[in-house]
DNA sequence: AGGGACACGTGAACC
DNA sequence: TGGTTCACGTGTCCC
């Protein structure tokens, strides 16, 4: 199965003019160590002009598949940073990773944009961490719009003295989507005491309450049977 | 340079048992065609066992490293769409094509976030164009805040006519990033006789007209200065 | 010296 | 049958 013969003459005629016996054999299922002969220059006959071309060009059909490969193996590296010194198996392997991340991270991105049709949702995480321990944070809320949504919201938030530093109002048909980016940053660059889980938890609870207050009041959640159609800009609603 | 022989033994066994004279081998640079002779038992001295355990740990490095690579490309292969049947270079250029196009619209997403801090900024493009002619654009205007920045903005959107989709409101500091997704849909689901590039630049001349109202009051274009801190929610300026 | 990484030419298999 | 792909063992360089 793994068994071949191959090999370019050139190369042995070098060892063999310096006289250095290096190429040997090895038959890997046996053990044994053989040398190769000199050339034998025997007439193979008439298909010998023939199997000269097959080879030749297979050879180089070879290389050619090669250089296609490793042309864009080095693509790779100059896409991938950092890629400069890395073998092959490293590269691939970066690349695997890199390829993950990015889909990862554009289908995170994509979840972001999307504003859900049928349920509410709460979203809070963590978008960055720095090393100096500041943090940075975001929450979203996408639910059926009612008249005191907006104001509900500014309540919780002002209570809860968030660092804000974006907020966002995305209006699709009926539905609200409000998204906020804070930090634990407080007043004089410090960072805020509470443990980064405890912040998010105590806001994710108020988000809750909010949505829990459409809940208890049907004559909101039976609002997007209206199907009104409100928007920042064609509704005075919002505002 | 690309002289070399090389060549398991057990495969020319069995050639030459079968009386099967294919192990030739080819000179490329004479373009000479040599038939490797048979095994030769001659001794090579006291280092025929150190050879013998040279070559096989060689090839069996060389046999790891290859499953290292291809694993990896395997690895590729699962995680890139369609590429099931794909040979190896054709693989590694899809490979290629989606870490661009994934690389591309990463960043393209990022800058959409993105709000600019020192300059205006306004955006109209298209982010989706269907086989049934609907099309689907974004618009955002970037600009620090000023008071009637909104009613302005509701003005030029209703008198343009557009089928919004999603409207969207961001603060940043001081600045405000508005941005709009809308369809060349009209009432009835017909799809607007105007060419998509008609609309969208007359949406880049009304966002203009917005940003140069701006610029022909000073009084708001020094309105940075004052630094002042708005939110949707800190603040009841944007409502 | 000895192990890793790469390019090479070959045999086999497939179409 | 030519053409193409892959795995293989080897030669060679480098550390």
């Amino acid at each position: 199965m793994n068994c071949q013969i191959s090999g370019n003459l050139g190369e042995f005629c070098e060892n063999e003019a310096k006289g250095v016996p290096q190429s040997l054999v090895l038959d890997s299922e046996k053990g044994e160590l053989v040398k190769a002969s000199g050339r034998v220059e025997k007439k193979v006959g008439k298909s010998e002009g023939k199997t000269i071309a097959a080879l030749k060009s297979h050879s180089e059909a070879e290389r050619r598949r090669r250089q296609r490969i490793n042309a864009h193996l080095t693509t790779l590296r100059n896409l991938v940073p950092s890629s400069n010194k890395m073998d092959k198996a490293a590269l691939l392997a970066e690349v695997v990773c890199q390829v993950k991340q990015l889909k990862e991270s554009a289908s995170h991105v994509s979840e972001s944009f999307f504003i859900p049709l049928d349920s509410d949702d709460i979203r809070v995480e963590t978008i960055a961490e720095n090393a100096d321990g500041t943090c940075c944070y975001r929450a979203s809320i996408c639910c059926e719009y009612r008249p005191d949504l907006l104001s509900d919201l500014r309540q919780v938030i002002n209570s809860l003295h968030l660092n804000l530093v974006k907020s966002e109002i995305s209006t699709l048909g009926s539905r609200v989507k409000n998204e906020f980016v804070f930090t634990n940053m407080i007043e004089g660059g410090h960072v805020n005491i509470e443990h980064g889980e405890i912040l998010l938890s105590s806001v994710r609870q108020a988000f809750s309450s909010v949505l829990d207050k459409v809940s208890a009041f049907p004559e909101y959640s039976t609002y997007p049977n209206k199907r009104q159609r409100i928007s920042c800009f064609d509704s005075s609603s919002l505002f």
